[in-house]
RNA sequence: GCGGAUGUGGCGGAAUUGGUAGACGCGCCAGCUUGAGGGGCUGGUGACUUAGGUCGUGGGGGUUCAAGUCCCCCCAUCCGCACCA
């Protein structure tokens, strides 16, 4: 053995005995318990980033760990290949989105190989590969059979100059950003999946996911958004027009003093016809930003329509009003307005001064002139429903709506029908047929799947199968007939990625049931908080639906979910000439700090020059900021990277990057090389080091008796913290604390020598799921026999863990004041008079009388005295 | 704006069920070692202190024998908001 650590050559050893004996090919085993460990497949952008090297690095370690319990543990890997970026890389640099993003793959799956994560390779999938999105296409047909597809107009982001439809990241600032013109809303055809069929389910099974966090299933929860209300219909006056609104305040209704209604709401388009003002102001909303966010912050415009509506229960006239916050997308396009009990109606109705009727009492000393009144309470100004609470006026004013034939009570969702037309290239062909009379079919499942060209020029405007009409051209049962030239969204291609794994290449079929039914449901899955909500609801959505025609048999697909942070790193910059923050990376900065460590200023290695710090932020190419995992790993090797990673911070939290911890995390592996070199001289040439020392017969002294403890509660902790709590730092904490032991531990005697043996094959054993190479090398100097891999997780020896003297902490009326050292067998009653008579306590105690003591077995005794 | 989270030494973080606040690592200080080094090893390191203690977990209240942990109010930062993935 080397006395020093080198990762390079023991990485690359250790990564080719992988490929060369197969080690991590998963295949089915009924015998066997199975996991199914997946992380969230990359975007192939070119190259790794540490969110990456992060989210891989947790889910490697997860599999590796339950691999050492004895599972049967499958692990994919895949790239979510299709999206904008490929298109944007494509067109700046003249090359077509295909090879673009296969150039990506290779160099990003070089860069996961040297990483050392346990992927069954045979297992690859790329999105935008057809023997991929041609199931795809397969599937989307048969929801079309099943009536769950539809086709309705929708909002986009237009761009008036490039005539083109823009993604809401490519709006900067109202404009386009490549163009520089104000976008448009426009309404186009798309195609849409009816979620919200499945929206009571995807509520309810929320409650089976036990293992997932809290946070990602109210998040869910509050998405979907149920509500319980009430639908009415408002007839308008001198007309046979009406329009439906719905409200969870049906108890409020009378105090409604206008409704208002969407810019593009029919009826306002009406109104426009023969009024300039409802025109100008329809004209104006064209060009707010549809976001939920700009909807909520923008300042709220109206335009009275000149129409009234007729209050379905008292019958009088209200103002109908066009308003820029209510969107024809969501629910009716219309809304009620009880400005005295609605903030945003409140403050509509006070800027341009329509009525505010107070039907709900007041709690306390609110004031209806100053705020709305949002609290159900009783109702007033209300004719017949006064004196009612919420839960009554509810049901009596719903009754009379339902006996009048003017209302029903409905159950309604936030959640809003899957948009999953895009207008772009990069993408899944819809495969649907329009007809020349206007009617859309699926394309023929003989005809499938309908393939993207990948041979292609990008102008940089429009997509390439949207400017060659050839592409399009069909004949449907004998007429002439064009391709559907929108793409799929690709959370399509995410939403069911997990499935695929589990009969990936399979050519006859989507999924085979036997091996999916297997596998499935995924038992866990790491990835990126950002997707707690979209991605994650989809792919739920998707697995119901794949449920439903039959290829799976579970009702939800991700058994337990773990959601990393993201990765910071330290920002710094210098003000340009023209006032703007020139970035620099960390990379090329110096720190300078006083005697207490305190950082005092951060110089540029460059030119010596101070910079100024804007403390830690994202990891990204804006902000300079982004630290390349290839640099790290050629300077520290892949297992000082992973150590790092896992030990800095707990997983769900942001990870901050630091050089000094970098070299903290190597130092420690070098300590561990180190200690296992030392152990291995003190053999001669002739003895194995595989040969199990005994502690049979052996008598233990004190000291030995106590490293044996504090290895035995090491193996306990780490066990707990890695297979229940996912808390990987704490688990290398302990192993650290537990390598001080061990290195200042004697190696002199036989009793020494086999528990020092014992430390360090639970030290390697605990370590290999973090370390993975280095382990797998120190494994075959001093581990039973075969490799790592194939080795179980060690296991606790309760007897070593038997203390013959607990600590008690001794308070006096909360304090900490003392502490004594008690055997074992101590009873309350004598650890009570120990505690009074302990000499700091009594210095504490004197002159006042004892109140209560309170023992807590085994821990604390607290004295109260006054 | 709405929804979700986070806040503890100089820094990252620990404290799992209300029971010793600061494990472990970084940084810093001192010493030893090395031909030398940004290497290795040993020890110290929350603040204040009259050296008895006192204070201390974003801020302010509260519950409790006991609060980082539970409750109420406030502040700051971050994530998501449906066409980035």
């Amino acid at each position: 053995m080397e006395s020093i650590y080198n990762p390079q050559s023991i990485e690359a050893e250790v990564q080719q005995h992988w490929v060369d004996n197969k080690t991590f090919l998963a295949t089915e085993d009924p015998e066997k318990e199975k996991f199914y460990c997946l992380a969230m497949f990359p975007y192939p952008s070119g190259r790794l980033h540490m969110g990456h090297v992060r989210n891989y690095s947790l889910g490697d370690v997860i599999s590796r760990y339950q691999r050492m319990q004895g599972k049967n543990v499958m692990q994919p890997m895949g790239w979510d290949a299709f999206g904008l970026p490929a298109e944007n890389a494509a067109i700046k640099n003249n090359s077509a989105p295909a090879n673009w993003t296969y150039e990506n793959i290779d160099y990003m799956r070089n860069q996961l190989k040297s990483l050392g994560f346990g992927y069954d390779w045979s297992r690859e999938l790329a999105t935008c590969k057809k023997d991929y999105y041609r199931w795809e296409q397969w599937f989307f047909t048969q929801l079309f059979e099943k009536g769950l597809v539809y086709k309705k107009n929708a909002t986009v982001n237009w761009d008036p100059v490039d005539q083109t439809v823009l993604a809401n990241e490519q709006v900067i600032d109202g404009r386009g950003w490549r163009s520089g013109a104000i976008v448009e809303r426009k309404e186009i055809p798309q195609w849409f999946i009816k979620i919200t069929d499945y929206a009571e389910e995807l509520i309810n099974d929320l409650d089976q996911l036990t293992d997932w966090p809290e946070q990602v299933k109210t998040m869910q929860r509050n998405w979907i958004g149920r509500s319980e209300g009430v639908e009415m219909t408002f007839k308008v006056a001198e007309s046979d027009e009406s329009f439906d609104i719905y409200t969870t305040r049906p108890d409020t209704l009378m105090g409604v003093t206008y409704v208002a209604l969407a810019a593009q709401h029919p009826l306002a388009l009406a109104a426009a016809k023969n009024n300039s003002d409802v025109a100008t102001f329809i004209e104006e909303c064209k060009t707010n930003k549809a976001t939920e966010a700009d909807m909520a912050t923008m300042e709220k415009k109206g335009v009275d329509t000149g129409l009234k509506a007729i209050h379905p229960l008292t019958g009088d006239l209200v103002p109908v009003w066009a308003a820029n916050f209510v969107l024809m997308d969501y629910g009716s396009g219309a809304v009620m307005s009880v400005p005295g009990h609605d903030q945003r109606d409140w403050e509509f109705a006070t800027k341009y001064g329509l009525e505010i009727k107070q039907v709900i009492t007041a709690t306390n000393d609110q004031d209806i002139g100053s705020a709305a009144i949002l609290d159900k309470n009783t109702l007033i100004n209300s004719g017949e429903f006064d004196g009612l609470g919420f839960d009554d006026a509810f049901k009596a004013i719903a009754d009379k709506l339902i006996s009048e034939k003017k209302g029903q009570i409905k159950v309604n969702y936030r959640l809003r029908d899957w948009g999953v037309s895009r207008q772009r290239y990069w993408g899944t062909p819809i495969p649907m047929i329009n007809l020349a009379n206007g009617e859309s079919v699926p394309v023929p499942a003989d005809q499938l799947p309908v393939e993207l060209p990948e041979d292609v020029v990008m102008n940089g405007v429009t997509s390439p199968i949207k400017d060659d009409p050839a592409w399009a051209k069909v004949t449907y049962n004998g007429e002439e007939a064009l391709r559907e030239t929108d793409t799929f969204d690709t959370f399509m291609e995410s939403s069911w990625y997990y499935a695929r794994f589990c009969s990936a290449g399979d050519d006859t079929q989507m999924l085979d049931p036997a091996k999916t039914n297997y596998w499935l449901p995924v038992d866990q899955y790491v990835g990126g908080i950002e997707h707690a909500i979209l991605h994650l609801l989809y792919a739920r959505f998707f697995h119901k639906l794949l449920r439903d025609v039959g290829l799976v048999n579970c009702d939800e697909p991700f058994k337990s979910l773990l959601c990393q942070g993201m990765v910071l790193a330290e920002t710094y910059y210098r003000e340009a000439e023209n006032g703007a923050p020139d970035w620099i990376a960390p990379t090329d900065v110096d720190v300078e700090r006083d005697e207490k460590g305190h950082v005092i200023s951060a110089i540029s290695k460059i030119d010596g020059q101070p910079v100024i710090s804007a403390g830690m932020s994202k990891m990204s190419k804006s902000k300079n900021n982004g630290i390349d995992p290839q640099e790290v790993i050629k300077q520290y090797g892949a297992d000082t990277v992973r150590l790092f990673i896992m030990f800095t911070s707990p997983p769900e939290q942001t990870l901050e990057w630091s050089d000094a911890g970098v070299e903290g995390a190597h130092r420690f592996l070098k300590r561990v090389w180190k200690l296992t070199y030392d152990f291995t001289e003190q053999f001669s040439a002739d003895q194995s080091l595989s040969t199990t020392l005994s502690l049979d017969g052996l008598t233990l002294t004190p000291v030995q008796k106590n490293l044996r403890r504090e290895l035995h509660k090491t193996i306990g902790k780490v066990t707990d913290d890695i297979g229940r709590r996912n808390t990987f730092n704490t688990a290398i904490a302990a192993v650290m604390e537990l390598m001080n032991h061990l290195s200042k531990a004697k190696l002199a005697s036989a009793e020494d020598q086999a528990i020092m043996q014992e430390s360090i094959r639970a030290v390697v054993l605990m370590l290999t799921p973090i370390t993975p190479h280095l382990c797998h090398h120190l494994w075959n100097l001093i581990g039973d026999e075969g490799t790592v891999e194939e080795a179980s997780w060690p296991t606790v020896d309760e007897s070593a863990l038997i203390e013959d003297e607990k600590l008690i902490i001794v308070q006096v009326n909360g304090k900490v004041r003392s502490k004594i050292t008690v055997s074992a067998a101590a009873s309350k009653e004598d650890i009570e008079a120990l505690g009074l008579a302990d000499e700091t306590v009594m210095r504490f105690t004197e002159g006042k009388t004892i109140r209560k003591i309170i023992y807590i077995p085994g821990k604390l005794l607290n004295i109260v005295a006054n």
